[in-house]
DNA sequence: GCAACCATGATTTTCGAAAATTATCGAATT
DNA sequence: AATTCGATAATTTTCGAAAATCATGGTTGC
């Protein structure tokens, strides 16, 4: 693996996790230090992460962390339903046995890492995202998953800060994949869709709490 | 403007026109000579359109013109009336009188420049880009847009050469987007949102014949 | 004859410094 | 006192070379 390529992956996990506050400059020189590599990579990472608006650049004065607001959010947040909800039905329509198959073994893995008590939180961040990806793997769309997985980190960046402010759950997340996970193995896709939709906005629902705390 | 910003267009530009073969390598020092400048912005354009999916990169083998082909068109353009007919439908509801006005004065441009016998064909292109987004731009999603933007230059790769090899048009193209605009000023989202879908399976149907020709 | 292997050349990737640009701060001016 | 101006510092951007990696072609050994 290149460096460019460590860059881009430990910029990214730092920005979403919020090890940067939003709207921070991003300076060449600190990243160097903080992370040990020349300028080279690190412009390739951060115009990499440009492109996918986890940070914004302005000509000749550098990178900054992008801005977090509700109204973004929403914004990210409707085109995540729009998107996701197309690649469920086409995923549905298409998916064969193997597809099934890892939509099974993608939630298993998934709880028994809900389960652990002590578990890494790396690990359960991994297999969620994992999960949901599996859902949609079989929709043949090369553009839906990629705004998928775009449209995962940049609302990622709201979804943790939030599990953490909001403590226990009081929602079951395990039975609502599981839910998920019926419909779409009996095929069911409007069920599948609305139960999508639901899970979203539930956690929708929590992060607004968390950002406009009251 | 920065080099990098230049050297983003350009190859942009030459890529989408076709300069460049689908697949065919894009070696710095060749880039290096053609554009007149050295690795590092060359480098940076090249992430940016890697992101984009105009180029694809392979570690340590460096950057190669995205591939052509059917499947991928067909996936664009589903994509594209996806994002499209929800960005329209957006537009119509939230777009103000300003709004309206930028979408007549797009089409006025439009029809100037088909008008124009001789008339520059990367002006004409360009208005016709430009017509397109004012329908979309009171969406108020920057999501939906950027989703708008990266899909209209992926299809913009098939849509080139297919007009230049069909020749004379049998379509009414500057009708056809009249139509669109008058649907959109009257607020009527349903027709709008099906002139919309039917200009581009139009358009679609011309370049799979490009494509597959017979 | 054929496959494995090494030397060579081509290419990408990375670094460190130079060039270019922007931000900062204090002095001079109104 | 507020503002403009210029010098200095900080930062980004770009270059050119060095390092690392991959591709090529010939050679050796079997």
């Amino acid at each position: 693996m290149t460096l460019a390529e460590k860059a881009y992956i430990s910029l990214r996990k730092d920005i979403v996790e919020g090890c940067f506050a939003p709207e921070s400059p991003l300076r060449l020189a600190d990243l160097s230090e903080r992370y040990g590599m020349g300028f080279s990579p690190l412009r390739e990472a951060l115009n990499r992460l440009h492109a996918e608006r986890l940070v914004t650049a302005e000509s000749l004065r550098g990178f900054r962390v992008s801005a977090r607001s509700l109204a973004e959010f929403e914004d990210a947040l409707h085109a995540r339903l729009l998107v996701e909800t197309e690649a469920l039905r086409l995923s549905i329509a298409k998916g064969n046995d193997a597809w099934e198959a890892s939509v099974v073994a993608a939630l298993y893995a998934l709880r028994q890492q809900t389960k652990r008590q002590g578990g890494d939180v790396d690990e359960l961040k991994t297999r969620h995202h994992a999960f949901h990806r599996a859902l949609l793997a079989a929709c043949g769309s090369d553009w839906l998953l990629d705004f998928f997985e775009r449209l995962y980190a940049a609302t990622e960046r709201y979804r943790i800060p939030a599990l953490l402010a909001a403590g226990p759950q009081k929602r079951d997340i395990d039975a609502e994949h599981g839910a998920i996970a019926d419909a779409v193995l009996a095929r069911d896709t409007e069920a599948a869709v609305a139960l999508l939709g639901d899970h979203y906005l539930r956690t929708a629902a929590l992060i607004r709490d968390g950002i406009k705390p009251g």
